[in-house]
DNA sequence: ACCTGAACACCGTTCAAGT
DNA sequence: ACCTGAACACCGTTCAAGT
């Protein structure tokens, strides 16, 4: 029953490679090339490795990409204990959405994956904690849980998304007023500047608010 | 200025292609096999020509699957204009849902581009009318239904994902079962049952719910 | 005008063989 | 035990040449 990491023996050369160090370097490799130009052989080249040699610590690409995406969970908190349901459950919802900021693609990393390591569940463990805490049911703290997750996910894919423009194709917003400019969409038309906005700090706000407001109603039926 | 539809001489050998029916052949196999097996390759043997020939109707794959998403938008619609705007807001929201579930790895396709085509646009010409009808300023309704689609997006990636296990690797259900009966997840293990479900359709209402509900409060601040 | 045939520059993954 | 080298079975995309 001894530690392996500490009485393995270390027989034959160390090794160059370990998983902690080829998921950092791929997340570093996600930032500057982006999840399309992050494949098996240039992570390999980074590692300064061949491309076969990264099997041996990762089943497929996927497993990769799953340990990427529990990197990318691990220490994401919300603020301390002693506030309001409402601030703990937006602040946990912003961490998860910072957490997938914080690396170009995130989102689509997350989205495409399935983590069930500590970061990943200890992040639901936290959420689902906040509504059970406050005094919803076990089931609707669970599905909340989920509506805020899924969310957070679809909101943050479109921000990463239109983060980084088409190169080739103009920008969405331009396609969007070219398209609106024929007349055939009074209503976007009026929505035009709100949905052209930059900055999607806003929206994301705002859908979340709903979300707690809706939460909120749960709780008073009756207004 | 004659239609070219009915006015081209149709010089030549009738083309074996076209746009609508790569598109919906593209949609079959999706079904048929999966995003993951929808390549350039299979999409032409399965029209009866060489995939080079594809790229005279589409400048890149990528164009493929965005007018694939645009074909999926086509028709969708929500309840007649009678309905209360909850209603009708719903409704949409659960067409949209519908729509990306009608071939496997809807959600996927959706998410990974950006149609401004009519179906498209008329989707969310719909969702905005109906919230500036209830009275919503401008940019409330604008941000409510990023809110709305980012949430069946997220919603509906999940629902499509659970839908179809790993092969190889055990259901998520059970990993989470086990994960959570080293007892350091009290709160996940009371959601459980609930997370566990595998029905999505409750889950997705719920959270449908709540933006409605937000919705509701933003208009009587004071209960 | 429309499609073929063949190529280019890649992929993820496997596995005998080396050290 | 750990990694190399080379291969296998693919990709998306381009483009001269045929019809």
């Amino acid at each position: 029953m001894s530690d392996p990491s500490t009485s393995r023996p270390a027989r034959g050369r160390p090794p160059r490679l370990d998983q902690a160090r080829t998921v950092e370097t791929a997340l570093a490799l996600l930032n500057d090339a982006g999840l399309d130009a992050l494949t098996m052989r240039r992570l390999a080249e980074a590692m300064g490795v061949q491309a076969g040699a990264l099997y041996r610590y990762f089943r497929t690409k996927e497993d990769l990409l799953t340990a990427m995406a529990e990197r990318m969970m691990a220490g994401v908190r919300g603020p301390a204990g002693g506030a309001d349901w409402r601030d703990r459950l937006s602040g946990l919802a912003g961490a998860l959405r910072q957490a997938l900021l914080a690396h170009r693609d995130g989102a689509r990393v997350f989205a495409g994956t399935h983590s069930t390591g500590p970061g990943t569940l200890g992040f639901a463990e936290a959420c689902t904690g906040v509504l059970r805490d406050a005094g919803f049911s076990d089931a609707d703290a669970a599905r909340a849980v989920m509506a805020v997750v899924h969310f957070t996910v679809g909101h943050t894919l479109e921000e990463q998304a239109a983060l980084r423009p088409d190169g080739d194709s103009p920008a969405d917003p331009e396609v969007l007023r070219e398209a609106v400019a024929s007349g055939a969409y009074p209503h976007l038309t009026a929505a035009l500047p709100t949905l052209a906005e930059p900055d999607y700090t806003p929206h994301f706000d705002f859908g979340l608010a709903l979300l707690v407001a809706g939460l909120e109603a749960l709780r008073r039926p009756h207004p």
